[in-house]
DNA sequence: CCAGGACGATACTGAATAGTATCGTTACAG
DNA sequence: CTGTAACGATACTATTCAGTATCGTCCTGG
């Protein structure tokens, strides 16, 4: 009993301690360079562990990457997210899109979708777990709630899934591209509203 | 005068063959494999040509792939794009949007959007160059049009620049991030026939 | 036929880097 | 205090690859 229930989980925290260590020195790296350009020995160094210790927590460079971008991918979207749709209607798609916004425009999402897209030839499994936990829980998410509301509220809505992809792609639209290609830096507040309001102008009567 | 007139054009069209054979070549091998996947080796293979020649004609690596992509960017939008939108404005909007479509979901064009976000980090150029040369383009015509169509037609646009933008964005949409991400091929007649109507729904009255 | 430049083949250098081996050190459990 | 396991430091192997050097061949113009 003595082994299951006390020596293993101080174990395990020590463990978990240096691994975390490993995880957030190669989410950096990995991030900034991408795959190829990032040496193991440069995530060893970030992480300020040998790189005895990386291999011997994650066997290979690839598994190292998989899982840095597996756990990027799983704190993309929070848990507030849904809330936010339960408010009242008028003020609950405004709620969602500004948080859609500040999403998808954050520094650390703009670099995991660079990299993923960079990245899926080699790991086609990336993509599918990006997608997954990126733009497809957001578009399920509004699509349901697109669903409930389709009869009380103004929308003009008939394809529920469309709308919300609809309503998204004007969130992110061509500003995402430029942001992610270097030539401008995140939109203004100012150009926020506006994209708000075309998502909202296009699915509301 | 001879050796200008008649001497270096023949050295030429010998010079310019191989160039192209390499770049053929290149392109094949960068766009399937990236900056950092393609070797030099890889790319004399391809081409038929010995390394050597390959370095003669570019001296780097670095300056072959800007000579690729720069080359494959130009190509992008052809001639008889803009020619499209002077037709009787009911089907000319349709017709851009079918030009649209198949473009921004050419295979080629897929890869080189791919390659483009992959490696505008190491290159800050080519993300402005393709840029330019794609998206901007494309934007570009259509805001004239609308500019020159705005007070006849039945459009509802007071920004033509942002209505643009938005007609656009709903043609490519979340389809385009998951056909890049490798979870679907390139949209099927029906799909793209939805989208269109989608994105002149939203332009037209 | 001849001269010169473009091309091919091959071998090479040097640097970066994934992954391993070894050994000494530290930290924690009993 | 002692044994065990994680950790660190360092050196090493093997491979890949950008870029160069050399030399022989072919093609073209005159």
């Amino acid at each position: 009993m003595s082994v299951f229930s006390e020596a293993l989980p101080l174990r395990d925290t020590r463990l978990d301690a240096k691994r975390s260590a490993i995880i957030k020195g190669a989410k950096e790296v990995f991030l900034r360079n991408g795959f190829a350009g990032t040496s193991m020995d440069a995530v060893a160094a970030k992480a300020r562990a040998s790189k005895m210790t990386v291999y011997r927590h994650f066997g290979s460079k690839e598994a190292l990457f998989a899982g840095v971008i597996t756990e990027l991918c799983q704190q993309i979207v929070g848990d507030e997210f849904e809330e936010m749709l339960k408010r009242p209607p008028a003020e609950a798609l405004r709620a969602f899109a500004e948080k859609m916004v500040a999403i998808v425009f954050a520094p650390e999402t703009l670099e995991l979708h660079r990299i993923v897209i960079a990245e899926s030839r080699r790991f086609p499994e990336l993509g599918r777990m990006f997608y997954q936990s990126g733009p497809e829980i957001c578009i399920k998410v509004l699509s349901d709630y697109f669903t409930r509301n389709r009869i009380s509220a103004q929308l003009r809505v008939d394809n529920a899934r469309r709308a919300a992809e609809e309503f998204l792609e004007l969130l992110r639209g061509y500003a995402h591209l430029r942001v992610i290609l270097g030539l401008e830096k995140a939109p203004s507040r100012r150009e926020i509203e506006i994209r708000i309001d075309a998502a909202l102008r296009h699915v509301l009567r």
